[in-house]
DNA sequence: GCCAACGTTGGC
DNA sequence: GCCAACGTTGGC
């Protein structure tokens, strides 16, 4: 799940209450509907530095609330908000994330990019700008290795 | 700051 | 349903 550490960091949601919050403000339909239908409680994502010096994984969260509507769409004065969304029919999705750790080094994209076992990742290929991919376990786990 | 790659919008 | 125009993302 990316985000930008100058909005809202892997820092930041450690320094929430309860090391929580929800992952508000996705406004694209795949990533929603990965939210919506494949998050699981208890599933584990990594955190990823988006648009920043160096961007890559910082970190592992977990989904502690499964998806429910993203009201920050239903306010006017906010900056995610969505006329097309109302609460009787939302039409964006959300889910809590809880902190679970900071990794000792960031596992920089150059790095994903540069492993062959990691060709298959959504997030290396070629012009993919979702805000939140699946990972597999293979690669999970490939991953957690070069920490 | 540049720009490639996408997604969305809206006229037709 | 097509597609040009536009807006956004995000690496570099």
């Amino acid at each position: 799940m990316k985000s930008e550490p100058d909005t809202f960091g892997i820092t930041e949601l450690c320094n929430k209450p309860n090391q929580t919050e929800h992952w508000d403000g996705v406004r694209n339909y795949q990533a929603r509907n990965m939210m919506r239908d494949d998050m699981k409680l208890g599933d584990l994502a990594f955190f990823y530095h988006s648009n920043c010096d160096v961007p890559g994984i910082v970190g592992i969260m977990e989904v502690v609330k499964e998806g429910y509507p993203d009201f920050f769409a239903f306010d006017p004065d906010d900056k995610y908000f969505d006329p097309k969304s109302d609460p009787e029919h939302p039409r964006w999705i959300m889910v809590d994330v809880k902190y679970v750790k900071t990794l000792s080094r960031t596992i920089t994209l150059k790095e994903l990019k540069f492993h062959e076992e990691l060709s298959g990742l959504a997030l290396v290929r070629r012009g993919n700008r979702l805000s939140i991919m699946p990972v597999n376990k293979d690669q999970w786990e490939f991953i957690l290795a070069l920490e």
